[in-house]
DNA sequence: ACGCGAGTTGAGACTGAGTCGCAATCGCAT
DNA sequence: ATGCGATTGCGACTCAGTCTCAACTCGCGT
């Protein structure tokens, strides 16, 4: 929780391979820990540009890939375009439910699947390493807006596909 | 199975809105049906490139979100970049295994993952329109390739992460 | 069989996200 | 302070996918 735990695992990271702490990788750091939301490159870009100093697109991504190597961050290609990225609490982890209306990102965990993700992993030999998962829809907030009209419409499409099928 | 399905589905489709089956149509939809595999959609246009007629990026692309949009035709976000296709069977559905080193593609279903989403989206009041599974990893061919080596270097890199965490 | 207009196509310009190469600069162990 | 490897920013670049638009088709109505 506490951002020191995080920042202490990433100074040792570095360390471990002779990189640096410098002031653009702290800041981004910060600005990361400073919110919890998901986030794409270019937003974190445009809030570190606008309050604190300059910093590179290509600085971005590359302390990015640092942050997501070293397990603090996840990288996650969650809509049409672009990754999204997202905190990673350490030993924790959760998939998402991604409203198609609002954009809106509900994170959920469900041990069951987890079991039985294995399950399926060793049923076919499979030595998993990381995965993904996400549901897209209509949150419940958005329902109401929705209704009937675009959502039965949409169902009504692909005749005899009552299921919910595979996307993103 | 019989592609005669699909084409009607297809033709269905298309006159429901007053669209035309051209032959540039006729001939990706030809090309989809003639194997089986996931496909990128620059591959499919190399493919009918080289054996077919000549065929624009442009219409490959406004001619598969057509399939797609039909339900013939599945998007699946897989690797780090693009989109894969594959055809769906009608009423089937099935979620994948992708491996780091061969880049193989292996579908699965397992039924009880199917029911937890559908009670995830119940308890988040979250109507669910499509989803995406993957589970990236090593592969039973490429296991033994890679064993000790890499993959518990990449288990060790991520301290106290023993679990699946998401990528992709 | 013919004509006409909506629908379609190809070529290439364009976009957005992410990557790369490189010269200038920085951080840190000595 | 010095030196050298690590790092940065810039801009050029790539890649996948989208868009524009003039030229061309399809297929319905006659």
């Amino acid at each position: 929780m506490k951002p020191h735990r995080e920042l202490s695992i990433f100074r040792k990271y570095l360390e471990k391979r002779g990189l640096k702490l410098t002031a653009e990788r702290q800041a981004l750091f910060d600005e990361l820990f400073a919110r919890h939301e998901h986030f794409e490159a270019d937003e974190l870009l445009v809030r570190l540009r606008t309050k604190h100093k300059k910093i590179s697109r290509a600085t971005i991504y590359r302390t990015l890939d640092l942050l997501v190597d070293s397990g603090i961050v996840g990288r996650v290609r969650i809509g049409e375009s672009g990754y999204r990225y997202e905190r990673l609490r350490a030993g924790e982890h959760h998939d998402h439910l991604i409203c198609n209306e609002c954009g809106r990102v509900i994170e959920f965990f469900e041990p069951a699947i987890e079991n039985l993700q294995d399950e399926v992993c060793e049923k076919y030999g499979f030595l998993a390493i990381s995965h993904s998962h996400q549901l897209r829809g209509i949150c419940r907030q958005c329902r109401p807006r929705v209704t009937s009209r675009e959502a039965s419409a949409a169902a009504a499409a692909v005749p005899g596909r009552l299921r919910i099928l595979p996307t993103a």
